[in-house]
DNA sequence: TTGTAGGCGTTATCAT
DNA sequence: ATGATAACGCCTACAA
């Protein structure tokens, strides 16, 4: 009789007059116990309140029913929904989610892919494929699943899901040069630890070239995802290289500030400039006249992540890459440049 | 020798050439083994790539070095900065977010509360004071530290670190009241499963109150966290109850709603309709004029959460309660009443 | 259907 | 400073 400490199952056995294992099968295995016997198990337990003893059952089932995330900041709101979705996925499939967030930091990234791993992460989730070499040596050698998300994995090396940044770039700019855009300025985001705002970055150069245009350097201008760095990097644009007629955003918040920037100027949008984000947060829909930007199925994201892990870990084979639709979505701050008649 | 699988201690012992005893300390007891057996133990670790076994380490060490959090959607920004912050002070300290979201579900959240014990969390974060005795039952019989936040809890009765809702509530309600205002409508959260909406109802109502003023029901709509509900309340009050000059909206995505709402109608805010929300979203800021609101350290109540837990599971104590201040900022949304002099 | 006993990978207690 | 050897709490062949 364990004088204190929480009730073990050897407790709650003894009670209910069976022995360890006919206890342990009561509790998680009870097709192969008999009724009456499960029923007094089950009593037993309830009234010592009996909680079983996670690191245990993960030593001897060598299942930790646990699978890791390591996220980027999830104070992005667009993670956010994503992380939501990835922890009620798994939830339902009894399994819990570990999750370590980085400052877009790839040593730190590291660190936490390890500490997952030691805690015995049944499979991971990452952002991007922008990793440290090391990192990818981690995952390998671990032998667990693991998705790449956001972004899909190009190499086709690894399981992603995710959309084309660099595709569903070029398809908005391509938005603007239909509408008559030639001059064009672009707020990206940062695009060293980021390889998202990167090729979102590419794909606008790509629309560019296959109209034989390019982009000048000091139309370019890089700044961490945030309304204040918006609206500072649309000031910079705006002295160092006036005349473009519209702005490709790295996100929405970033579109957000280069707006207001554009407001507080006096500069008609859509009028005198055309602008346009990435990602769809909700107020993208609802500020007037509407920010025409790229929907991103970020909750999408989080719940087939979770799908596909828990799907491999059933033994079950899923498509190794996995790109989702990510459709651009028009709405008020774009329009023709000035002086060019509409359609 | 193990034929397959990951390599053990026992592995990196023998290859060392020392007792499992003796590799077990020069890994994570390093003052306690001379330096050159300290080596050769690194070493063999490393040509192995050895990966300590938590489960195991947690079954013999009786220790975790896990946290748990059971949140409500997690896709509300400004959760989403306090999980950020939380995770990132627990990783410094080594210990790792186990994360569990629900939708504002008192069941989902008692359910999630038991896996997290199960899984032998060392502590838990609760948001707000709003839950089933069960809850607090499973909570006070684990015998772990745990914290509810953005709320304080009135009882004293657990550690809590927020802020009062109430109190945050009844000052802003109070700025509308000293620019002149006696009409005032509410554009209330979910108060049924959201304590921290309900407390700042009643801020309102308290207010109001001081100055002999009622607030009609059909002055008040309730609408879950969002700027399309924001907007629907809005036009829903504008209908059932015309004639009030200033709205109070349970937070700040729902402000933005009733604001884009007005400007649809062509209210003019702040001239014709005063508008202040609750949380400090970085939006709130940038939008021209400014939404007049509460500011929320949500990212410090992450960090503080963590902190206290840390303190206490090293024997440390801490305050019971911890508020946090939650001053208004007044910004561009709020104004004097039409008809009314500016001070 | 139920019981017995060995093992899961580490740490901790005692010796040495 | 290092080495045996019990725990740690549970699961699961294997037997009965």
């Amino acid at each position: 009789m364990s004088a204190i400490g929480s009730p073990r199952l050897a407790d709650v056995a003894r009670i209910a007059g069976v022995s360890l294992a006919t206890a342990s099968r009561a509790l998680f295995q009870p097709l192969l116990v008999r009724e009456g016997t499960r029923q007094r198990v089950l009593a037993a337990s309830a009234m010592l309140g009996y909680v079983p003893h996670g690191a245990a059952r993960a030593l001897a089932t060598r299942r930790s029913h646990t699978i890791g995330a390591v996220f980027p900041p999830v104070d992005n709101p667009i993670f956010a929904s994503s992380t939501h979705a990835l922890a009620q996925e798994l939830a339902a499939a009894g399994y819990t989610l570990l999750l370590a967030s980085h400052d877009y930091d790839l040593h730190a990234e590291l660190a936490a892919t390890k500490v997952l791993v030691e805690r015995g992460a049944e499979g991971l989730v990452l952002v991007g494929n922008d990793h440290l070499p090391e990192t990818y040596a981690v995952l390998a050698r671990m032998g667990a699943p693991y998705e790449l998300t956001w972004s899909i994995d190009p190499s086709g090396l690894h399981h992603s899901v995710g959309l084309s940044h660099r595709g569903a770039s070029i398809r908005i700019a391509q938005h603007l040069l239909d509408l008559g855009h030639r001059q064009i300025a672009v707020v990206a985001g940062d695009t060293r630890h980021n390889d998202r705002a990167a090729e979102r970055l590419a794909g606008v150069r790509d629309a560019l070239a296959a109209h034989g245009l390019e982009l000048p350097p000091d139309r370019v201008v890089e700044a961490k995802f945030s309304v204040a760095n918006g609206r500072e990097a649309m000031a910079k644009l705006l002295e160092q290289a006036p005349g473009f007629t519209a702005v490709v955003a790295g996100n929405d918040p970033l579109a957000m500030g280069a707006w207001f920037e554009c407001q507080a100027r006096g500069i008609a949008v859509p009028r005198a400039m055309s602008i346009v984000g990435f990602d769809d947060i909700e107020l993208a829909a609802h500020i007037a006249p509407g920010l025409t930007t790229v929907h991103v199925p970020s909750a999408e994201i989080g719940r087939l992540a979770a799908r596909r892990l828990l799907a491999r870990l059933a033994g079950q084979s899923v498509p190794r890459m996995m790109e989702l639709p990510a459709p651009v979505v028009v709405r008020g701050t774009t329009a023709p440049p000035p002086g060019v008649a509409n359609a």
